[in-house]
RNA sequence: GCCCAGGUGGUGGAAUUGGUAGACACAAGGGACUUAAAAUCCCUUGAACCAUGAGUUCGUGAGGGUUCAAGUCCCUCCCUGGGCACCA
């Protein structure tokens, strides 16, 4: 019965401290501005029905950092909320006859409970969840004021379709032509679309990253970089004969004396001109391909001749007009000129439809002959064949070419993205009405602020098939204009859910405010210090985060113009060498982690099998290790419990070698565990170095405790190891502070400190080596000198015995470290 | 193809500034406790070799280099992962 007391009983103990820190609200966070605070947030979840061990690994981490700041006197500010609008509340209304509403509500109840199973210390009165009207009001309201500035417009244009989500999307959700949320092939459909003029702020946003190199990946960086994409090129008007404009955009005006044709885009205006039936065969056919066949590798390119003819302006030459179904309508002009001899995929082109190449740029190495290059020269070189520019290194011709163009009136010097603007409607249900209002007299309307927001109806009928089902809701979709008062009709589509998710970390500061933010809260706790989430996102909801946050610093309502100083990018969770899914089998719950091990045991796993931005390999082997140590500091603690005294100190104590050697092991480890999770964001050493330290306490013979020191030592190791212990185990940790009889609240006390004297070792192992290889080691006093250390190495018999006859012709001393002997 | 990050025992991973490679954990083996098993506690555990030792040699993807000294720096190459790739 007794020995039933001293178990490890982890669920009793869990719940009974997550009700405790429930009760007292011990996470709430007040604005102090007398404390220095620490935002630190990870990215909310789509509810999507349970946690998955990706959102328990990037919320443990996040975890940890919040309790580790706390104690280390920080104002910390953590909450939670729900990323509550998206399409899979959608296919599970039609699939399972529940309303989305419902299916998302359901899901968050069940996974917040799991949340708060994990024992992660939220401030829950923080909550929010994107579908609220309380929270997509102010979705819409900065949809209007992005209207009022020109930051919102509505244009036709031919944009991504995804067919099985049976909605649009942003180019940077059809990366590679491919729908990123269920991977099917996008194809591209004219259709009246609203965006955000994220190409605004494309310089900005390139610009604000000098800010966030310290502290952002590399990695997270370069892909935006690569995403935004600016180029330095020359604007050339090219000209049809009857002598219209017809200007394209080029990075490389060098080459322009050997273009030998053009390429124009299907979906180019200028080809409604056509009426040969033979060419307009290619160009439905080339407009019916998928974005994905359009832009992939292996796909031949292929084009058509449209008869036009183009004048080059320079040199007066006739070339053919070819339509490519791989030039882009919404890049540039839409139309480029083609170079064979100095870009492969022209030389391709022209090999295939049998162009002349020219050659303009030789090799001066090695001289090359035009009609036997086997691909196109895309180095640089010496400019030939180009009237007055021949001779000149290519590199030099391109700024000379471009004046030239300027001077002659033929050209501009032209900055190009390759972001586009995010095209933010989406003909879905579950989203945010945009609140905008169509009617046939005054055209379009944009809802009055004061009728703010426009509700999304939640009694909805599928019909069974992927329609919006607004679509066919007639007291929805009929209202009168805010204008004329006449009969009009509401924007049926509603916004990507990214829009919710580019400004909900400013609205934690002040969910309830009548304001999109209480200015003093917003100020007090913006920017998020340390933001915690997947690297899938680094163009997605980083970048629309980043445009936001910009836009509304702009408009005044931010004072920081970036919203993330830190930004970790933790690895993904795998299992069998592969990532968690469903289809692959390999998915390891949770909750039945939980249940078996307890919640603390989870999150030692979590920061103990890999540092946080790596891979992590599931392994149960490796959770059963985690619970193993749980157990023995549980064992040790509890059958030392007795010899503890509060705030004991061995300070100025007479102790024992053992004694003096274990209390030099703790602030050793104190010293070591801070650094590793304050400089290194490294937890897996953390928890090794408390290993260690457990490990030591097993090993000392346990006579030693029960003397007067003895026992101050112990109560020095409970009073630093637990509270060292209680980010990564709180429950366990504050069990066993409890049972020592300590009546405060561990997780409330400051973060250990270490005496500097004492988190050093008083023995050092040194090396005596010749010529590099190890001959000799011994155990010296810590204190020692260079000239002793030589001397010890020099009298050592092994090193003599390698030494013998030869001679020496250096001695390198490290201090502290070893000593080489260099013989020859 | 280009860019970035990696490649360390049977496994996950340590090694912070070039200075004892393999911390910590898992797995494996052995021992103690037990009637027995589980749990627990302790010990061994990079490889090879023999003379079995406080022994020798080898060893961080491969090959070269710099250095008294290289997992760490430089060059070439191979492999893995990630990103970019018709953006003119």
């Amino acid at each position: 019965m007794a020995e039933k007391e001293n178990e490890y009983g982890f669920r009793e103990i869990e719940l009974k401290w997550q009700k405790r820190w429930a009760d007292s609200r011990s996470f709430l966070s007040k604005k102090d501005p007398s404390k220095k605070k620490y935002y630190v947030l990870e990215m909310f979840p789509y509810p999507s029905g349970r946690l998955h061990m990706g959102h328990v690994r990037n919320y443990t981490i996040g975890d940890l950092a919040a309790r580790f700041l706390r104690m280390k006197g920080y104002n910390v500010f953590h909450p939670m909320g729900w990323d509550s609008f998206g399409l899979p509340a959608e296919n599970a209304a039609i699939k399972n006859n529940i309303p989305p509403f419902r299916w998302t509500s359901d899901n968050i109840s069940f996974m917040k409970k799991q949340l708060m199973r994990m024992g992660f210390s939220y401030d829950w009165t923080r909550e929010i969840a994107t579908y609220q009207p309380d929270y997509y009001r102010w979705n819409q309201w900065m949809f209007l004021k992005m209207y009022d500035k020109g930051l919102a417009y509505k244009k036709k244009a031919p944009v991504n379709w995804c067919d099985s989500c049976q909605t649009v999307l942003a180019n940077e959700q059809a990366e590679g032509g491919i729908c990123w949320r269920c991977e099917s092939p996008v194809t591209l459909k004219e259709l009246e679309q609203w965006f955000f003029t994220i190409t605004d702020y494309a310089e900005d946003l390139l610009a604000g990253h000098d800010e966030l190199a310290a502290d952002w990946p590399e990695q997270v960086l370069t892909m935006q970089r690569n995403w935004i994409g600016r180029s330095n090129g020359l604007r050339i008007n090219f000209r049809l004969e009857s002598g219209e404009d017809f200007p394209i955009y080029t990075t490389r005006p060098d080459t322009v004396y050997g273009v030998t044709f053009m390429v124009i885009a299907p979906e180019h205006p200028l080809l409604d001109r056509i009426t040969d039936p033979g060419v307009w065969a290619f160009i439905d056919k080339f407009k019916a391909q998928s974005t994905f066949d359009r832009i992939s590798d292996e796909k031949e390119k292929e084009g058509v001749d449209t008869g036009f003819r183009i004048v080059n302006p320079f040199n007066g030459d006739r070339v053919p007009l070819y339509i490519g179904n791989f030039v882009l309508m919404d890049y540039g002009t839409g139309a480029v000129m083609a170079v064979p001899g100095h870009d492969t995929r022209d030389f391709a082109f022209a090999k295939k439809y049998d162009i002349p190449v020219k050659l303009v740029i030789d090799d001066p190495d090695s001289p090359i002959d035009v009609n036997t290059m086997q691909d196109a020269y895309v180095d640089e070189g010496v400019c030939v064949n180009s009237a007055q520019f021949s001779g000149v290194p290519s590199p030099e011709a391109i700024d000379k070419i471009s004046d030239f163009a300027e001077a002659q009136g033929f050209g501009k010097r032209e900055v190009n993205f390759r972001i586009r603007d995010w095209l933010i409607s989406r003909q879905r249900y579950w989203g945010c009405p945009i609140p905008v209002i169509y009617c046939d007299a005054c055209g379009i309307v944009t809802v009055p602020e004061k009728d703010l927001p426009v509700i999304l109806p939640l009694e909805v009928d599928f019909k069974g098939d992927s329609q919006s089902p607004l679509t066919s809701m007639e007291e929805y979709t009929k209202t009168t204009c805010p204008k004329c008062g006449g009969a009009a009709r509401r924007e049926i589509d509603t916004m990507d859910t990214f829009v919710d998710s580019s400004w909900y970390y400013a609205k934690f500061t002040s969910p309830d405010s009548k304001e999109i933010y209480d200015r003093s809260e917003v100020e007090y706790w913006m920017p998020v210090d340390q933001y915690i989430g997947g690297i899938e996102h680094a163009v997605l909801h980083l970048l629309y985060a980043r445009f936001f946050s910009m836009v509304m610093h702009d408009m005044g309502l931010l004072k920081s113009r970036e919203p993330f100083t830190r930004l970790l990018t933790q690895g993904m969770v795998i299992k069998d060498g592969a990532k968690m899914s469903k289809s692959k089998g390999n998915v390891v719950d949770p909750d039945a982690i939980i249940e078996k091990y307890g919640a603390d045991t989870v999150r030692l796993f979590m920061l103990f099998t890999a540092p946080p931005h790596k891979q992590l390999e599931w392994s149960d082997k490796g959770v059963e290790g985690c619970f193993r140590f749980i157990n023995r500091i549980w064992r040790f603690v509890n059958k030392h419990a007795h010899l503890y005294t509060a705030n004991g100190t061995p300070e100025g104590a007479q102790l024992s070698d053992a004694l003096e050697k274990l209390r030099r092991e703790l602030h050793l480890t104190v010293k070591a565990v801070t650094h590793d999770i304050q400089e290194r964001m490294q937890y897996n050493t953390a928890i090794a170095r408390m290993m260690e330290l457990v490990n030591a306490l097993y090993l000392i013979d346990k006579k030693e405790f029960t003397a007067p020191n003895g026992r101050l030592v112990l109560s020095e190791m409970f009073d630093k190891l637990l509270p060292m212990l209680s980010p990564f185990i709180p429950h366990a940790a504050a069990e066993l502070w409890e049972i020592l009889g300590n009546a405060a609240q561990l997780h409330d006390l400051p973060w250990p400190d270490y005496i500097d004297a004492l988190a050093k070792r008083d023995e050092i192992e040194i090396v005596f080596q010749v010529n590099g290889k190890i001959r000799g080691k011994e155990t010296v006093n810590a204190g020692i000198t260079r000239e002793e250390m030589e001397r010890l190495a020099k009298n050592h018999e092994k090193v003599q015995e390698s030494v013998k006859e030869k001679t020496v012709k250096k001695i390198i001393v490290v201090p502290g470290k070893l000593v080489n002997i260099v013989v020859q």
